[in-house]
RNA sequence: GGCGCUGUACCCAAGUGGCUUAAGGGGAAGCUCUGCAAAAGCUUUAUUCGUCGGUUCGAAUCCGACCGGCGCCUCCA
């Protein structure tokens, strides 16, 4: 199995530390606003990689880190005059109500960096004992020059950024690339004691703190969008490295962005929408066929367009186990087991994954499995109900639990009776009586009526469908 | 200025030296089914891969130049 990690730009053959245990460590949100749907790219795709390693085998071990502590946090407190603990509460509310709807599974861990405070200031002293952080009054830096290695992952070269620094030079640091360990505390913020007075963390030393406490020195997989290589993971190689003298990660996985119009879809340039809003216009499933239809590295251009065009590939597929779910009531215990070549499925399936999670090639292995399948029904109207439970198998095992482009357990749910089902049925009965009397006015019109009621009625061989609007 | 990504059919997009004279989805067209309509299923749909040169028995895939799009270097998934 290859992944490519940024650290190399090579695509290498993944082996974790301690088969099966696979460590995985996400870059989670800060909490100070609803998060969007370019945010969910990444989401979504880790939780693929994820599904995938444990469709392989791997026991893996899942942390998403919460940044509760942060500079739009304090912001935001301020302008709403509520304490910050309220902001980040709300809003990691929110975080998990969008990430549950979007069937992302759970992680194992959220640790949030105000509860990690103290791990964060040992890893500062440890450093500063290193002689690679300076205290300038209460203020905490890391001193990137003492870091060998520092811009292997994005490939810098510190001399080069120095020039190319568009930030103000900030006087008290030794150099324009030393990044924040500790900030004083300024009046009315939110602080904690330390050994260099009131204060609050940095951003980057969350992650090196909390993965290494949750996961150890060093972690398989890390991954994040790709605007965190610089510096956000830049500076934890830096921190974690520099202070344990251990390799930090093993393989880097970075996730390519949601455009709109062929610019990065972004907070600061106000071209987003919420995963909200679009989740109220869109299902899930076509929100997750839609990234898995390219590459997770490369960028995609977001559009309402596209998303119903996914729509309508989920579709197909849904129809697949619609169909089956209704032939696996239906079918003989011993009826005929026709040839059918799952193995060839699955393996190309475990193929293209293999190669760097080639989730467009697998949407593409599920879709001809779906051309297939529904062929050798249609040849076979006499299979056997072990055969039909196989081909749903299939599905359940690579769209549904890998991919999660469909989700069976929802269908299910769908064809629960109840009182208003009844009563759609006796009106479709009632219609078909009047189709056989060839009384096809009346029977038209029954259908126009429940179509003004938001009911589309489709005919078939074996009677009326109903769908709702 | 530095580093990196990218340009494949009407649209989205995979493929990075021969298995591909290029997957898959959408769209379009045809067929099957059918009282009609719709739905669904099946079939078809790029001799061609930004442009121009080069390497090679062989290139969308490697090299060079050029044209276009984007990202990071400051908070950002």
């Amino acid at each position: 199995m290859l992944i490519y990690n940024t650290l190399s730009r090579l695509k290498e053959e993944f082996r974790p530390l301690n088969p099966p245990f696979v460590t995985m460590y996400m870059c989670g949100p800060t909490v100070y606003d609803y998060f969007h749907i370019g945010n969910s790219r990444s989401f979504i795709m880790s939780d693929i990689v994820r599904n995938y390693l444990v469709y392989k085998g791997f026991k893996v071990k899942f942390v998403m880190n919460l940044t509760d502590i942060e500079d739009k946090i304090i912001k935001k407190s301020i302008e709403k005059n509520i304490p910050a603990e309220e902001v980040s509460q709300f809003y990691t509310d929110a975080f998990f109500e969008d990430i549950n709807k979007l069937k992302v599974k759970k992680a194992d861990i959220y640790p949030k960096a105000t509860a990690h405070i103290q791990e964060m200031i040992e890893l500062i002293l440890l450093l500063e004992k290193k002689g690679i952080a300076y205290n300038v009054n209460g203020d905490v830096y890391y001193d990137v020059k003492n870091f060998d290695s520092y811009g292997k992952l994005s490939g810098k070269k510190i001399d080069e950024l120095e020039s190319g620094a568009r930030v103000d030079v900030d006087e008290r640091k030794n150099n324009s690339l030393d990044f924040s360990l500790w900030k004083k505390a300024k009046q009315s913020e939110p602080s904690w004691d330390s050994p260099w007075g009131k204060g609050r963390p940095g951003w980057h030393i969350e992650c090196s703190a909390m993965s290494t406490k949750h996961l150890g020195e060093t972690i398989d997989i890390h991954a994040g969008g790709n605007d965190l290589i610089f510096p956000h993971h830049e500076n934890e190689i830096a921190q974690s490295e520099g202070a344990n003298e251990k390799e930090f990660v093993k393989y880097w996985m970075h996730f390519g962005f949601l455009n709109i119009q062929n610019e990065k879809m972004s907070k600061s340039l106000g071209n987003f929408f919420t995963a909200r809003d679009v989740l109220a216009r869109h299902s899930v499933e076509a929100i997750r066929l839609f990234f898995c239809q390219t590459h997770y590295g490369g960028p995609l251009n977001f559009s309402d367009e596209l998303l119903t065009a996914a729509q309508k590939g989920v579709d197909k597929i849904i129809n697949l186990a619609e169909r089956l779910d209704n032939d696996i009531n239906k079918a003989e215990v011993n009826g005929s087991t026709p040839i059918f070549v799952f193995n060839k499925f699955y393996s190309d399936f475990e193929t293209v994954m293999d190669d760097d999670f080639n989730t467009p090639q697998a949407a593409a292995v599920i879709f001809d499995f779906v051309r297939a399948a529904n062929k050798i029904i249609d040849e076979n109207p006499n299979s056997c109900k072990t055969f039909l439970i196989n081909l749903k198998e299939f599905l359940k095992k690579t769209a549904d639990e890998v991919l999660g482009v469909i989700h069976l357990e929802d269908l299910n749910k769908r064809v629960s009776p109840s009182l208003e089902t009844e009563l759609i049925n006796l009106i479709l009965n009632l219609r078909e009586d009047l189709k056989k009397e060839k009384n096809y006015k009346l029977a038209d019109e029954v259908r126009n009526k429940l179509n003004e009621l938001g009911l589309i009625v489709h005919d078939s061989k074996t009677g009326a469908v109903v769908k709702r609007k």
